[in-house]
RNA sequence: CGGGGCGUAGCGCAGCCCGGUAGCGCAUCUGCUUUGGGAGCAGAGGGUCGCAGGUUCAAAUCCUGCCGCCCCGACCA
């Protein structure tokens, strides 16, 4: 992409409503627009990166098992009075009537909706196991939004649902979610910790929320060091394999970690002190297993091996893809701006012409962009007319993993230099080297 | 929903107290000179001062009502 023809509309100056750096950087990188409180729209930097969280989150969920499809964003109110959530639920749902009166709403998830799905095609048991899931937006009508992404009220998620015949076929869907967040964060760079989480009436061990740390997280969060060095399981895990994910969420779950909600003080306490991290994070996702919660009162039943119909056990599975473009900028910045990890990044590596207009600058840049382009890679080029310092103002804010700067210096000796964001290593190398540094 | 604050050019702000028809920096446009860490000079364009009433000869400024947005708290993916 030539950055002369792109629309990427940078902002100098910090807008003042911005108050975490996720929400200042977005802003000033022209990564979204702010429509109204808690409503965004996506420009196309922001919205590459949202493409690429959502493109892993989906590998990883079809990679465990499940199986997407779309949910649309209005439901009928008939559905929440089956469940008794209508009323339930309060001012947070965005109520709205149709030419006809009909009562409406923009869901705020989708359990009643994709429970109605279940009952009209599941009948038997050899329908199951069975996990469904979507990504999309939702509406959720805080009575205060804020941090920009972190706490919208229009925000894109996905969510999943799985539907077994009894509790330990539960457990099992659990654990492929489980397992699938660990490789679907750690895949972004992120080192998300499960941490227990409120069961709510239903009680049990199966709830976790998933954490990352981060200095301007939003709670207080308390685990053990050993989590940060866990290996992930790899591409490999066997999901079909009962005693296998069973080992993994064990070993997951084995060591003291907990939100300030649900802390045990003495609990924590008593880890030898090395141990004890004591930090501030963000939620990125939360999986639950609520049995018959909806199933029963929507009687959304399967008949079972002995001819007898039961309700399914259900269990639902969130990941919020917005909240992560906010998360992943809280956990790699600096003062100079963004420094996405190549997973996530909205390019990978930027062109920068250091004197556009320069016969030598122009051909050797536009040489290396349109053989990047040819190769695949994802590349930026910067052939403005703005001046070096400007160039370099803008990559840093961005936060391309990659730059390579093409300017009459290097190229009087017959190279360019390869920057890496992340950590700032510069490299000379010859253009061609360069090409092969990315295109292999 | 309680408490606080703010709406003046794309962004950041001054002007408001003590009414007289709007200004600064950045950005934008033109020209020239510049070109390895947000260039310099010269010139130009851009605002129904959030909206609606009211007071007044005259309202960005004073009064009333409304709308929007932000921050703290309670709540939440």
């Amino acid at each position: 992409m030539r950055l002369s023809r792109y629309f990427l509309p940078i902002l100098r100056e910090t807008p003042k409503e911005a108050e975490i750096v996720s929400h200042r950087l977005m802003l000033r990188a022209g990564m979204m627009r702010q429509e109204a409180a808690g409503i965004y729209a996506f420009l196309p930097l922001g919205l590459r990166v949202l493409e690429k969280i959502c493109a892993i989150v989906r590998e990883e969920q079809d990679r465990s098992g499940a199986i997407e499809m779309l949910m649309p964003t209005i439901q009928s109110a008939e559905l929440w009075r089956e469940s008794g959530r209508y009323d339930d639920y309060g001012r947070e749902m965005l109520r709205i009537r149709d030419r006809h009166e009909r009562e409406m709403l923009y869901g705020p998830t989708n359990e009643e909706m994709i429970t109605e799905i279940a009952r009209a095609y599941v009948r038997s048991y050899k329908d199951l196991p069975l996990n469904l899931y979507h990504i999309q937006w939702k509406f959720r009508d805080e009575v205060r939004p804020r941090f920009g992404l972190m706490r919208g009220r229009e925000f894109l998620m996905k969510d999943a649902y799985s539907f077994d015949i009894d509790q330990a076929g539960a457990r099992h869907a659990y654990n492929r979610m489980f397992v699938a967040y660990l490789r679907t964060f750690a895949r972004m760079g992120l080192k998300a910790i499960p941490m227990r989480a409120d069961t709510g009436p239903i009680g049990g061990d199966l709830s976790h929320e998933f954490i990352i740390l981060a200095e301007t997280g939003e709670s207080e969060v308390f685990c053990h060091r050993d989590y940060l060095d866990f290996p992930v399981p790899g591409p490999d895990v066997d999901f079909e394999s009962v005693e296998g994910l069973a080992g993994i969420v064990g070993k997951w779950t084995s060591l003291y970690a907990a939100t300030s909600e649900k802390h045990d003080a003495a609990a924590f306490a008593a880890l030898p002190e090395a141990a004890r991290v004591s930090a501030r994070g963000i939620e990125v996702g939360h999986i639950f297993y609520f049995g018959t919660k909806y199933s029963a009162p929507m009687k959304a039943v399967v008949t079972g091996p002995d001819g007898v119909d039961r309700p399914m056990h259900m269990g639902s599975y969130g990941i919020g893809p917005t909240r992560l473009v906010a998360a992943l900028i809280e956990a790699f910045h600096d003062d100079a701006g963004i420094k996405w990890p190549e997973a996530v990044a909205p390019f990978r590596v930027a062109i920068l012409n250091l004197k556009q207009g320069d016969a030598a600058t122009d051909a050797a840049a536009g040489e290396l962009y349109r053989a990047l382009a040819a190769k695949g890679v994802e590349t930026l080029y910067d052939d403005t007319e703005d001046r070096p310092g400007a160039k370099f103002a803008t990559a840093d804010l961005i936060g391309i993993p990659w730059q390579i700067l093409v300017g009459p210096k290097g190229l009087a000796a017959g190279q360019v230099e390869v920057k890496c964001r992340a950590d700032g290593g510069r490299t000379m190398m010859t253009p061609a080297e360069a090409l092969a540094r990315f295109a292999s």
